[in-house]
DNA sequence: ACCTGAACACCGTTCAAGT
DNA sequence: ACCTGAACACCGTTCAAGT
């Protein structure tokens, strides 16, 4: 009975969208499985882990993004903008579940978390990025891909925060403001359009 | 018998400050009391929420920040280098336990915790440095305490994160970069002097 | 093969019962 | 006044028993 074995899985995961919308990564386990109608061991079946559930939900967006990334890295006329908007990109990503981005920091190192294949991708296609700016020399050289993510990161958890969600935007522009050595200000992209 | 609630008190102050030290803000109370050798009960009259205890195990170390910064406000000659070292300070105060930044960025906008005085004191002290530095034109214009708040908490948050920790000194320096608009640089240092 | 219920060892909260 | 044990409703993990 293979049928309902995948009926069960696409259940949980229309389930705990919702469910993860509400209450995060810390949301119950035991709540998801009763609201898709299943046994809690049978959710652990299809997604032995907190981390392989969250892989599952996010997998597709993830990949989005770290292909759409290719694209801008080719259609961006410069190089500064594409790691500009990735930043932006990355952050709003973040935002998509609460906690979620203390979760992927957690994975990054952490060659056993289901979600340290799609953080590595991430990771990749920020760092190739910026190697791109700062060739170009409008992206600080003194940074790596490990400080780029970290940055994107720290920043997701503070827009997390119900204090420092309302400042969200004017915090992103201080930060990537850090990053570019040249400040792409409004005016100035508009000058040079 | 005031004198053992007194000395029970004590004890689960001392035991606290071992467990959380090891696993951090969201160690078990059960745990606490256990080793503390009271019962739970006990433990959480005289600490009502997690956020008491902590508290109670921050005070201290929390007053004399916010003391030592009016120091540092009149003793250092330049508003700009308190304003920096406050900011150093600080995310080194929210590596004393895992997961204490966290806590108090919640506590920050939530008048029912605890630590919200304190936050609130740690807030006020930055904001005033910052406004002193930006008096001077030391500091960026655009940028108010509750920004300074948020990128210190989201600096800890990140340099809590084991992934994030080797880099530590390299992301206060981005940060920092971003909130003074002259680059106080070792060398103008140097050099001022 | 796949699912399930139950047992297990935890957690924080609450409260009646002890001194 | 202060403390305690136990009951409660949760959690995730594990596994023998069902189809």
């Amino acid at each position: 009975m293979r049928a309902d074995a995948e009926k069960n899985r696409s259940q949980i995961l229309t389930v705990a969208r919702d469910v993860v919308t509400e209450h995060g990564t810390d949301a119950s386990m035991r709540d998801i499985a009763r609201r898709a109608g299943v046994g809690l061991a049978t959710l652990l079946r299809h997604f032995p882990t907190r981390e392989a559930l969250f892989e599952a939900l996010l997998c597709t967006n993830l990949d989005a993004l770290t292909q759409k990334k290719a694209d801008e890295l080719e259609a961006s006329t410069s190089a500064d903008e594409a790691l500009l908007s990735w930043f932006r990109e990355l952050v709003a990503f973040t935002q998509s579940y609460r906690g979620v981005v203390a979760m992927m920091a957690a994975a990054r190192t952490n060659l056993d978390s289901a979600l340290y294949a799609s953080c590595a991708a991430v990771h990749a296609a920020g760092a190739r990025l910026l190697l791109h700016a700062q060739g170009e020399g409008t992206a600080r050289a003194d940074m790596s891909g490990d400080d780029l993510f970290a940055l994107i990161t720290a920043l997701g958890w503070a827009v997390d925060q119900p204090s420092f969600a309302p400042r969200a935007d004017h915090l992103v522009h201080l930060i990537t403001s850090a990053i570019l050595t040249s400040p792409s200000s409004n005016d100035a992209k508009k000058a040079a359009c």
